[in-house]
DNA sequence: CCCCGAACTTGACAGTGTCAAGATTTAAAA
DNA sequence: TTTTAAATCTTGACACTGTCAAGTTCGGGG
C-alpha cells in the first residue's frame, strides 16, 4: 500500500533499515541523517521527501525496532505451558534483547515519547504491544497462582518495573553483578504466592 | 584547592551549574556547550580552557547533581528507626528524584560510562554512591527481617532494580499508572519475609 | 619592575538539521 | 501516444554545533 519505486526503489525502508545498521555500529550518539543518506547512496536532503523531520524518521526506526521486540518476546512464551516457566522465560527474553542490541534502550525509551497505558484497560490509549505481551503472561500467572485480581495491576507493574530496571542496568549503565540476574526477578515470582525452591544449600 | 577567579571568577563551577540549569530547562537535547558559555557570558571556546571535552563538562555536571543524589537520598532514611519504613522512604526518595528532575535520567545513566560496583565487596571499583546508601540501608533491613546473609545480593538487586525501574518507566517513558507506585515495591519488601499489612479491603 | 603562564577571545573548519529552488522520473489524464 | 501533474531526488544555502590554532589580556612570582 505504501510507495513503489520510484528513482532509488523502495527509499524509506531502505532508510529506517540502514538507520538501525548505524545505531547498532556506531551507537545512538553516531547516528545522524547525512550519513544514514550516505550509506543509502542517496543526497543529503533526499530523506526529507519521506519525512519530515529527524525526529520521524527515528520514530518509524523505533516502530521498526519494537516490532522486533514484540516478536522475541512472543517467541519467548509461545508453547510455555507453566505460567511460571513462561514469566521466567518472559523475562530472559526481555533482557536479552536489550543485551543484545545495547543502543536499542536509550533509542526505544528517551527517544519519541511513547505513551503506555497501563491501568485503565484499552481507554482511547492503544496498549504498547511489548507490554501487551507482557500483561496477558502475567495475567495467566496470576490466575494460576490464586491471586486477587485486585493485585493484578500492582503485581504486573512491579514484575515489568523490575525486569526493565535489570534491562536498564545492565544495557546502558555500567553495573557488574556476578550474580544470576534470573533469581533476581525469581524474587517476584516466588512472592506471588507459592513459595518454590528456597534457597536450601 | 581549584582554580580561583581570574578573568570571569570561578569558571568551571559556573559552567558546570549553568550546563545543569539547561539540562534542566531544555532538556538533555537542548544542551549545548555554545549555549552553556554564552549564559556565562564568555566566548563559546572559553570552556575548552576547564575541560578538554564536551563529554568532560558534562561528566562534570554529573558528578554534581550524582551528588545531590546522594544527599537527598540519605536525608530520606536519616533518623528512621523502623528498616522496614526507612526502605520505603528510600524507594520514594529515589523516585521522587527523577520525578522532579525528568532530563536527569537519562543524562546520569546514559551519558558517560559510570561503572558499578556490586557484588564483590569494594574490589578496586568503588561503588556507586548512591548505590552506596541503597546497600546500607537495604542489609540492615534484611538483617532485621533475619534473612540468610547469602540471599542479600538477589534481594538487594531485586529491590534496586525495581526502584530503578520505576524511575525509568516514569520520568523517560510515557508509562501513565493510576496505581499507587509505593505499593508496587512494597512488593519486593513483603516478600522478604514478614506480611505486614496485605490489602484487607 | 618584568615576564611567564593561565584564562579568555577571535576566527576558522568540518559536520549537523533544515529548507527553497530546480531537475528528473513516474503515473495518470487527455 | 502525447501532455500534465505529482512524487522523488539533487543542489546550494543557512544557522547551528564541537573543536582547534592563533592571538590577547591579565594576574602573581621572580
Amino acid at each position: 500500500m505504501n510507495q513503489k519505486p520510484y528513482h532509488h526503489g523502495d527509499l524509506r525502508n531502505t532508510l529506517i533499515e540502514t538507520g538501525i545498521e548505524l545505531i547498532n555500529e556506531d551507537g545512538l550518539g553516531g547516528f545522524s541523517l547525512r550519513k544514514v543518506a550516505a550509506k543509502c547512496g542517496v543526497s543529503h536532503a533526499a530523506p526529507y521527501s519521506h519525512f519530515k523531520d529527524v525526529q520521524q524518521l527515528l520514530a518509524a526506526m523505533a516502530d521498526h525496532v519494537t516490532e522486533q521486540f514484540t516478536v522475541s518476546l512472543q517467541a519467548s512464551v509461545e508453547g510455555q505451558e507453566d505460567p511460571m516457566s513462561a514469566m521466567g522465560e518472559l523475562g530472559t527474553a526481555y533482557i536479552a534483547f536489550f543485551e543484545q542490541h545495547p543502543a536499542y534502550l536509550p533509542f526505544l525509551f528517551f527517544q519519541s515519547g511513547i505513551t503506555i497505558q497501563v491501568d485503565g484497560v484499552e481507554e482511547g490509549v492503544p496498549a504498547y504491544p511489548p507490554f501487551a505481551v507482557f500483561r496477558t503472561t502475567a495475567y495467566r500467572l496470576f490466575r494460576s497462582l490464586g491471586l486477587p485480581p485486585e493485585r493484578d495491576g500492582t503485581m504486573l507493574m512491579a514484575y515489568w518495573s523490575l525486569v526493565h530496571g535489570v534491562a536498564s542496568l545492565l544495557s546502558s549503565s555500567g553495573v557488574r553483578y556476578s550474580g544470576n540476574w534470573q533469581e533476581v526477578w525469581q524474587v517476584i515470582l516466588q512472592s506471588g504466592g507459592t513459595e518454590n525452591e528456597t534457597d536450601r544449600a
